[in-house]
DNA sequence: CGCGTCGATACCGGCGCGGTATCGCCGCCC
DNA sequence: GGGCGGCGATACCGCGCCGGTATCGACGCG
């Protein structure tokens, strides 16, 4: 499985055989054995380019879902060994400097509950939660619907809130009371910025390549984009910034979000903590 | 991984290795490198007795879904396969005798989209659905909250029904133009019938043992039962039960749902056609 | 106290995985 | 157009791991 997953990634035997470590002969019979006890062709191979066939595209998403979730199995169980010696609690993941005062108020209510266990706060790059979720590295994490997608998880909302323009302090715009999303898509010299895609590359477009909260603050500042965020980025807004309400722009859900497997004692506290706040 | 399943379900060496179809000393041997490799003991042995441990119990549960992961992969790849012969459609999974009537549009509303393939209706009995869905036999599901757990899976919800009370026909409360909950759960020789739990056992209690409606309407017609079901069931009911409706029961929403990643062509025409319903 | 049960250990044989060497195909470039 | 180079497939070999049988050690029970 491992072995068909490089190879749809790579669309190349040899690469991918390096990358697996290993040398290109056992790939193939490898993928050959896997393609007979299939009974399908999964890649199309001529003797220049490697490609997927229909039914090569689902295993290639089923599959990572299957590998990702032994993963998962193993580092769930290792952790669960520590925990019991007391060594590790749960892990928490959480977008950085995003819901700061939520979690400031989700750590306090749970940490004052019977029974708490210490809570690791992982802080992670823009769409990075999802896999640590996904892959066992994190046992519960906050998402914000309708960036993150929270397939596959069970979820809890926690609050919904607008979102405002965030320009920077001198901008004309900046002493408007509100603003709509047609005034701000399109700002002369302003461009919204690129995020991620999920596989790491940026989508085609005027506006600047940003990873995390911090470099987009940077950019605003130096005057050379804007960002429509969720209000409550406004406690931490540095004082060369402001933020406008643009009330037609989507409402963004704070939601906590687990594995459905692993409702653990800890998971369920932090849950049921978060939905008394 | 399937090897330390088995052992964790049967709790005994011996049973679990004649279960897999292999002798008993190459199984211990499996489980002590598993243990190795995780680094922790997953079963607490004496001479007599296995048990779980912490750490174990965290891998029986991540370790069937995973195992349930690769099953779902591989069948699902064996399916797209004969999708694109046109040898088969899309699967729907559906409890037996609930949500007739919606089953119906739905199947009309989806055949008349451009691009519909042929849908396989698969009628389970209590509690199969997430199972199918999970393992990859079912591609949808009509699913029923709160009975039917949507853990781990996307959902659209479809509608919201309240429930009735089904006795037989000639019960004197049969008249009635509603009735509590109170009233109905301690009715004198109509006890609640006992479904399966998930692990197919019953729990202790007065009333008959049933696995599906037939069985269900049956025993009511008999006079040996009664049941609070949804109200939709009123379609099917036979002239000789009666149906009063219960106010303060719990709601229930049918759902349809499906597995996260796999949202092919055919399973988001269906949840399209289920919405526009 | 001996017997039966159960998991662990010891040892052996065969299959499968991974390695090297080589072939066949085909696009590319001189 | 022909030689070259890159790429996947095939052939063949050796070793490690899995699964088997035989046996041991622990322990509950009559």
């Amino acid at each position: 499985m491992r072995y068909f997953v490089a190879v749809a990634e790579e669309l190349h035997f040899g690469r991918a055989a390096q990358r697996l470590g290993i040398a290109q002969p056992p790939l193939s019979r490898a993928i050959s054995q896997l393609e007979r006890r299939l009974g399908t062709t999964l890649l199309e191979r001529t003797s220049r380019t490697v490609s997927l066939t229909e039914a090569g595209s689902v295993l290639l998403r089923e599959g990572r879902a299957a590998l990702e979730a032994v993963e998962a199995a193993e580092r769930r169980t290792r952790r669960a060994a520590l925990a019991t010696t007391g060594q590790a609690g749960v892990v928490l993941a959480t977008k950085a400097g995003a819901s700061d005062e939520l979690l400031a108020k989700l750590l306090d209510a749970y940490a004052s509950e019977p029974g708490a266990v210490t809570v690791d706060v992982l802080l992670c790059a823009i769409g990075e939660q999802e896999r640590l979720l996904r892959d066992g590295r994190a046992d519960v994490a906050l998402l914000h619907r309708p960036f993150d997608s929270t397939a596959g998880f069970d979820t809890e909302e926690l609050c919904t809130e607008g979102q405002v323009v965030v320009l920077p302090a001198g901008h004309p715009l900046a002493r408007r009371t509100h603003l709509r999303m047609a005034d701000v898509t399109e700002l002369p010299g302003l461009p919204m910025p690129r995020w991620p895609c999920r596989d790491g590359t940026y989508p085609d477009g005027p506006g600047p390549q940003v990873r995390d909260h911090t470099q987009l603050t940077q950019l605003i500042a130096l005057g050379r984009a804007c960002a429509v965020l969720p209000e409550s980025c406004r406690a931490q807004l540095r004082d060369d910034l402001a933020a406008v309400p643009v009330p037609d722009a989507p409402a963004v859900t704070t939601v906590i979000a687990w594995p459905p497997q692993s409702r653990s004692r800890a998971v369920a506290g932090l849950v049921r903590a978060a939905t008394r706040l």
